[in-house]
DNA sequence: CATTCGATGTCAGTTACTGACATCGACAGT
DNA sequence: ACTGTCGATGTCAGTAACTGACATCGAATG
């Protein structure tokens, strides 16, 4: 133990939460953000990069949906092994839906934010392309199907958060994977 | 005509470019950009948002995308309406190949620019999804189809940029697009 | 008990960005 | 020609994000 209160890291990233929530993102400081968690300015830009950064901290979805992904049997077809990937995903959020809804309706509200959030989606499509490739999958395959999970992520999240029945994030997916194999295919997605 | 040298916005544009390139975004200021320009740095943010918004200041490309997605025929489906509109979004940039290399390397170089790009691409995402459901193009597929267009773009433009050969970008897209097919029916994208 | 070490605090400095106000020259109306 | 308006620019002062250098504290270690 050192001689701080435990987790300066974690009461950051709670104050930020509470106060972009408050007050807005614009109108809250570092400052601020550092006092509310017992700390300072200068100590918030060590454990986060930036203002924006707080709210991103964790590489947890990146780490889970790589281990899922590079868990399943190999002659599984690329859209398959990411619909695994999706599920595994789905059970996560749906664990924290509160959370992430608070979360979202901060990110939301700021272009900024949701600058860091398409970055850090990113980030997630390459992590996604590496493990396809190391799979087996050729291009352009691999970044195909990492840059559609990613799309099709982004369009079941907005649904599951918006949904105002408490409906899993699973078939959510499904159904939208589904309706993107509808598309391709030529049809109208219905 | 005004007192002063005409089109500054263009001057910023064009001083800025250089000096990124020259020195790297982050070792540039404003301050620098606008002297170059002949000009001061309040005046800049009257002409740009902020440092970053004078690598994207145009719209030409989302307005391009938009109105050929608009003129297509309400037959076609939609992800040939997409075809249509990536091809013409590829002859605009084979006809500026050179500027596309050296924003690009910019822009390559730094996370912040690369978040703008990534912004940038998620409003155009949501343009061609207006002018999808404007068709008639149901949800979730007209979201979906837009989400994919992007996505497609992305994988084309980066491997049209990144080409030893010049070749043009119009039969890139032709070719992820198909993949994109093979990968969505369950095959390995070969 | 002395030393080392990691987490934090303090302080000064740069730069992106903003609001308020001044200036200049073109233009319109008289 | 006179005058008032207007748009683009300049000047200046201020805030806050972010950084580097250095100091401090207490815990673990030998």
């Amino acid at each position: 133990m050192g001689r701080w209160e435990p987790n300066a890291r974690g009461r950051l990233a709670e104050a930020a939460l509470e106060l972009y929530s408050e007050r807005g993102f614009e109108q809250t400081t570092v400052a601020e953000i550092a006092k509310r968690a017992g700390l300072t300015e200068r100590t918030y830009f060590r454990h986060y990069a930036d203002k924006r950064e707080v709210l991103f901290g964790g590489s947890e979805l990146q780490d889970l949906l790589v281990e899922v992904i590079a868990g399943v049997p190999e002659s599984t077809a690329p859209i398959d092994a990411l619909a695994v990937g999706l599920e595994a995903l789905a059970e996560v959020f749906d664990e924290r839906r509160p959370f992430a809804r608070k979360r979202q309706a901060v990110i939301a509200a700021n272009p900024e934010l949701q600058e860091r959030e398409l970055i850090k989606l990113a980030s997630l499509s390459a992590a996604l392309a590496d493990t396809l490739r190391l799979r087996g999958v050729p291009e352009p395959a691999a970044s195909l199907t990492a840059e559609v999970g990613v799309a099709v992520f982004k369009v079941g999240f907005e649904r599951w958060i918006a949904a105002s029945d408490d409906r899993p994030m699973a078939p959510v997916m499904r159904e939208l994977l589904d309706g993107l194999k509808a598309v391709t295919a030529g049809g109208d997605g219905a």
